[in-house]
DNA sequence: TCCCATCATCAAACCGGTTTGGGAATAACA
DNA sequence: TGTTATTCCCAAACCGGTTTGATGATGGGA
């Protein structure tokens, strides 16, 4: 509670001396720094945060904003992103301010952020293919980070995996093992990762000559529960031949899949094939599952870290097209995934 | 970046009447408060925040702060705490500060949140038994609520679920099973909630005359991966006769023992029975566990969105002893728990 | 017609820091 | 000793809102 001027006056100092000694400029003598510091302490000054930012037009905080409707929050994905964001902004000595957008407008709380000066910085994640986001905070010159990439041609900072690499290698490992009825399992339609990854799917399958029915291609919330329902539709046939592989957006999405094979009795790695793309969530660790999951693995902890920095970068004036980092994805294969089955995968059966 | 002064000017009024106009003071007439919104909206005027705090004193957000040495933020149910809690404070128009902890001084981050005034209140989540962030805010008299209880006598608002009441109800269902030999898979050392459950363990355990060997009862971080290795090393024997029931403090730690059974060839559900405290995340259904696991169920979301009302109203000024909530858990009794194998359960062993 | 409410508005102070532009010592140099 | 350069500190302005106290303009009642 004491201010500035309370313990200017309790020195004998003005409040300009008092306000350089605290915060290391060159021009006041050793003698009064010391004694400013001690008597700071003594009397539990602290900066009001308000009027530092009023002065000095930076707030010390980024924003980040989701919608609520999305429910992105409840998406352990997300949420992990969202510990690793945190862990680096700390670092950098920032705060971090999550807002949900309760109600359907999704610009008013940017203008709430932005236009306000409540924010230096905002972040952007999960962006969908043309992101309005984007479009406003670009226009304004303001800055921000992406976790994803989006289809459009402004420059901005972007961190983001290789979601057409991964997908394709993962398609190209099941049609190497000779399975034709291939299945994707894929995140929400609209955002830009799901995208990416259905292309690199539909580009692979149409190289190999696969015929993939639209019913193999979904495009929902990425938890158990979905993956265990569209598995179970096709897998029981009633539209057509099931397929004998799936590519999956996620580890949960995979689990519901095996939980649907299991069920109708069908053997993971031989009966039936799943691939995924593994996050690598800490509490959910695909080489523990069984049979021990083949994925393509990006940890998506170290996205949030990476984006933080960038942030900083991007606040401290770098250019945004100096900032943009497409990481590799990793092709881990381990028992769920084999040759099709009553083929020639055994060299007799056909 | 239009300022208050500028729009006045614009509109040949004073920014004290512009001011008034805004926020819906009375004394300014309806056709110049027309005029004025009409203005501020064609010219994007939006209030400086920081300007705006200064002002008032309220900075209209609440505080969060994590340790980043335990890993919190990964913690499945804990962000889910935070998804609630971020909901609740979005319909009442504030935003959540989170900051990550780096260093090991606890105290630090209070400081900076607490005597800087960036804060309006503050949500303290997992305490201590004894809990310094407590002491220190009731003794500043700052708002602030707990996601729990700790064993201190100073009245605080808080929001805890019924520990005592969930696990004695758990451990009496296994006695009741013919369970003698139990195991206590619980939650990290030092926090309440684990040291509730202990102890209502302990109680019905030793009221039943079950003599439970220390190694039975374990504290630890609650991951699949530790259920796994806790349960693993138990049924191995190596140390002495193997439990035949476990009560669980998570589902995660539950998936962990199962996995441990399962690689015994243990049936869950007939060879050994599992029950475990169910905080309901929506990525993992303790219905769909195969077998599906008997539980002690209370969801962990309407924690945050309670705690953010609790906070609201604790921020107007209402006495924390008012602010106490303790839910009960209801206990859903599904197939992983059965009688004890090798008595009577059956009939005809014994 | 005069007086008193009521209404609508304004000038100025204030919130608590930071920053600019000097100015009075002291030190360095001729 | 006189001048110039440093060193150290201060008074005042400023950031952009909110709030107090006062004032001019209108309208109703006597």
């Amino acid at each position: 509670m004491t201010t500035l001027r309370e313990l200017a006056s309790h020195l004998g100092l003005s409040p300009a001396t008092v306000s350089r000694a605290l915060n290391g400029f060159p021009e006041v003598g050793e003698a009064t720094r010391r004694r400013v510091i001690e008597a700071s302490e003594r009397l539990h000054y602290k900066a009001n945060s308000s009027a530092r930012r009023l002065a000095t037009g930076k707030s010390g905080m980024v924003g980040m904003i989701f919608r609520a409707s999305q429910n992105l929050l409840v998406d352990p994905h997300f949420v992990d992103f969202l510990a690793g964001l945190s862990v680096g902004l700390a670092a950098r000595d920032l705060d971090l301010i999550i807002h949900t957008a309760a109600h359907g407008a999704p610009g008013a709380p940017y203008k709430r952020f932005v236009a306000s000066g409540s924010v230096d910085g905002m972040i952007v994640s999960a962006p969908a293919l043309e992101d309005e986001r984007i479009a406003t905070l670009t226009q304004r010159d303001f800055p921000f980070v992406v976790h994803g990439r989006t289809a459009e041609h402004v420059p901005y900072a972007f961190y983001d995996i290789d979601n057409d690499g991964a997908f394709a290698a993962a398609t190209a490992l099941l049609a190497d093992l000779g399975h034709r009825r291939i299945s994707l399992v894929n995140g929400p339609a609209g955002l830009a990762f799901a995208a990416q990854r259905a292309a690199a799917f539909r580009r692979v399958t149409a190289a190999r000559g696969l015929a993939i029915p639209a019913r193999f291609v979904s495009h929902d919330e990425m938890s158990e529960d979905i993956g265990y329902r569209r598995a179970a539709a096709l897998l029981g046939g009633a539209a057509g031949p099931p397929p004998t592989a799936f590519v999956c957006s996620s580890t949960l999405l995979a689990l519901g899949v095996m939980r649907a094979a299991g069920e109708r009795g069908l053997q993971v790695g031989a009966d039936v094939s799943i691939i995924a793309h593994d996050d690598v969530l800490p509490h959910l660790r695909s080489e523990h599952f069984s049979p021990a999951l083949t994925v393509t693995r990006s940890p998506i902890r170290e996205a949030g870290t990476a984006l933080a920095d960038m942030l900083v970068a991007r606040i401290g004036g770098a250019a945004p097209a100096t900032l943009q980092r497409i990481v590799p994805v990793d092709l881990v294969v381990r028992e769920s995934t084999g040759p099709v089955p009553g083929t020639g995968g055994e060299g007799w059966s056909r």
